[in-house]
DNA sequence: TTGTAGGCGTTATCAC
DNA sequence: GTGATAACGCCTACAA
C-alpha cells in the first residue's frame, strides 16, 4: 500500500513535509504545496487512518449500545448517526441481547481506545459499574439515571403523560384504564404514581396497575384488545406507553368490531409512523433531538466545545381515536 | 494509560515475552505467565486497539452503507451485527441519505483501512465507480448486480412474487392490480415480466404498470386505497411490493370502509410485524438469513475460511386479507 | 520554509 | 523459553 514515504520520495520532498500539507498545518510554500498534491493524486493515497489514530490517540469513532434495535432504539440510532457524520464521526453498533458480558465488551472498546466515547440507550449492568469506564471516555444515556458521572438525556415522561389523560377527560372519558410498559422502568413508576394524582383530581375511579404491565409491543395490545372484549362493563378508554401497544390494540380491536374514537378511546406514545397509519391520537416527544443532544453532550467532553442543547417538549398530537373534546 | 512496556516492568520481564502471553502463540513457561497474568490484572490493562489494528492491518471492523435505515434495513443490520458479533466483529453504520459524496466517504474508509469490508444495502453511486474499491477489501451489496467482483447476496423475488399471484387466482380473483416500488428496481421489472406471463397464462386483464409504480411507504398505500374507494368498477385484488404499502392501504381503506378479504383481497411482501398486526396475506423470506449470508461473504474473503451459504426459500403466510381457496 | 528524528503501542523475527 | 530490535505509518518538536 502507498505511504506517506512514496508520496514524499516522487514529490522529492521530506514526509514531514507531506504530513503538513495534508494536515494544513505548518508553513509550505504554494509550490511544494501544488507539487506535493500531485503527487498525492497520483499515486491515489489516503493516510492510513490506524496510523493517525494511534499518533493522535483518537478513532473518532462513537458507540451505541442498547439491548436490541427495534422501535425508538432504530430511529435514535438513525439521529445519533446522522448528526455524529456531521462532526467527522463514525458510529458503531453494539447489540447486548441483555447479556452482561457483551455490554462489557463494548465498554472494553472504549478502554482499549476503539471508540471515543459511548452512548448507552438501554443498560444490562449494573450502574456502579458501568460508572468505572466513564475514566476512559464519556458515557452519556438515554435511561434515567442519579449520577454524576453519566448524564442523561432522559425527559420526564410526566408532562407528556399527563398530556394525554387530560385530553380523555376533556372528551368525557371517565373509565380509563393504563397499559404500562416495563415493570421496573422509572418511567413505569411515574405513570402510576401521575395516573393517582389524575383520578383524585377528578374523583375517578382508578385500578390495580398490576393487571395491565409489561406491555411493549404490537401484540401486547393486542392481548388487551380481547381483553376489552371480554369485559361485561367496559372501560372508556385506554392510555398506552407506546405507539406500538395502541396499534396492536386497534387493529385487533377493529376484527373485533370495535372503533377507536366511537367505541372506546385509545392515545398512544411516541408518535411514530404506525399512529399516524392509523389514526391514533398519541404524544409526540422528539426523539430525534434526544440523540441529537446526546451526541452533543459526547461532543463537547471529547473536544471542549461547547455545543448547546435543545430543549425538548410534550406534544398531543390529536387524531381520530379519541372524541373531540367537550365545550 | 498503562501499556505493555509497565506490565514488563512489573513483571521483570521483556514485552515481547507479555504479547506472547497476551497473544497466545510462542513458548512461555507457566510460571511467567502465572506472573505476567497477575501484572495485568494489577495494572488493570488492556492492549490499545489502535496500535494492534495498526500492526496487523486489520481493524474487525465492517461497515454497513445503504441510503438510510428503515423497515427492512433495521432487520438486516440487526442481523448482520449479531452475525459478525459472533466472530469478533463490530460494524459502523453509513447513512449516506442519496448523497455520493457520503457514500464515497465510506468506501474510502475501506481505503483508509479503517474498515475491514462492506456490506453495501441501497447504493447511490455507479456500479463501476464502487468497483473501483474492492480492490481495498471486500464488498457485498443486497442489490442485484452483474458484476464479477462484488458479490450479492440479493434473491430473485420471481418465486416468491408468483406464489402470491398464484394464491390470489386459487381464490378466485380475476382483476388483480400490482403496486409496484422504485421504478428502475430490477425487482420492479421481474414483477413486471412476472405478471405478464402470470396473465396470458389464464388470459387475464392486464393493467398498465406504469400508474401504480414508485409505492413504498404506508402513505402510498394509503393513497392506493383511496384511488380503489373512487374507482366505479374496483379491481378484486391487490399485489403489494412491501408490507409497508399493504398496510398503509388495510389501515386506509378500513377507514373508507373495506374490509380487506372481503371486498377486496391484498398480498404483501417481507412477512414484518406490520403485515401480522394487519392480518395481512404476506409473502415471507428469511432476511436475517440474507445477512448472515452477507456477513460470511464478506468473513471469507477476510479470512480464507469457509463458511456454508444458507439457501433462501420464498413461503406464503396466508392471513385474513385474501379469500380461501376454491376447491 | 523545510528536514531530521523520536515516538505512539504493539507484534514478529531473530538471536541467544 | 526469553529478550533485543525492527517495523507498522504517521505526526511534531526541534533544528537548520
Amino acid at each position: 500500500m502507498t505511504n506517506i514515504q512514496d508520496i514524499a520520495q516522487l514529490a522529492k520532498v521530506s514526509s514531514a513535509t507531506v504530513s503538513r500539507v495534508i494536515n494544513k498545518n505548518g508553513y509550505v510554500s504554494k509550490e511544494t504545496k501544488r507539487i506535493v498534491d500531485q503527487a498525492i493524486k497520483e499515486l491515489d493515497y489516503v493516510p492510513n487512518s490506524q496510523a493517525v489514530s494511534l499518533k493522535k490517540g483518537s478513532t473518532k469513532t462513537i458507540g451505541i449500545v442498547s439491548t436490541d434495535f427495534f422501535d425508538t432504539a432504530t430511529f435514535l440510532l438513525r439521529s445519533f448517526t446522522l448528526e455524529a457524520q456531521k462532526e467527522g464521526y463514525s458510529v458503531t453498533i453494539f447489540i447486548t441481547s441483555h447479556d452482561k458480558q457483551k455490554e462489557l465488551d463494548a465498554l472494553e472498546m472504549l478502554k482499549s481506545k476503539q471508540l471515543d466515547g459511548i452512548f448507552l440507550l438501554y443498560r444490562t449492568n449494573e450502574w456502579d459499574v458501568i460508572e468505572q469506564y466513564v475514566k476512559y471516555g464519556p458515557i452519556v444515556t438515554l435511561n434515567r439515571v442519579e449520577s454524576a458521572v453519566i448524564p442523561s438525556v432522559y425527559i420526564d415522561q410526566y408532562q407528556g403523560y399527563l398530556l394525554g389523560l387530560e385530553h380523555l377527560y376533556q372528551s368525557g372519558c371517565r373509565k380509563i384504564i393504563n397499559l404500562y410498559s416495563s415493570e421496573l422502568g422509572l418511567n413505569t413508576q411515574t405513570r402510576i404514581a401521575v395516573f393517582k394524582e389524575f383520578t383524585d383530581k377528578y374523583a375517578l375511579e382508578s385500578h390495580d396497575p398490576t393487571l395491565f404491565i409489561n406491555l411493549s409491543g404490537t401484540k401486547d395490545g393486542a392481548t388487551a384488545a380481547r381483553w376489552f372484549d371480554l369485559q361485561a362493563e367496559k372501560p372508556d378508554a385506554f392510555m398506552c406507553a407506546s405507539d406500538s401497544v395502541a396499534a396492536g390494540f386497534v387493529a385487533e380491536a377493529m376484527y373485533l368490531g370495535y372503533v377507536a374514537g366511537k367505541d372506546y378511546s385509545i392515545i398512544g406514545f411516541d408518535n411514530i409512523f404506525l399512529s399516524e397509519m392509523l389514526d391514533i391520537t398519541t404524544i409526540d416527544y422528539p426523539v430525534d433531538l434526544q440523540a441529537v443532544n446526546a451526541f452533543h453532550l459526547i461532543y463537547q467532553r471529547l473536544t471542549k466545545k461547547e455545543q448547546p442543547l435543545q430543549s425538548l417538549d410534550f406534544k398531543l398530537i390529536q387524531r381520530g381515536s379519541t372524541k373531540p373534546l367537550i365545550h
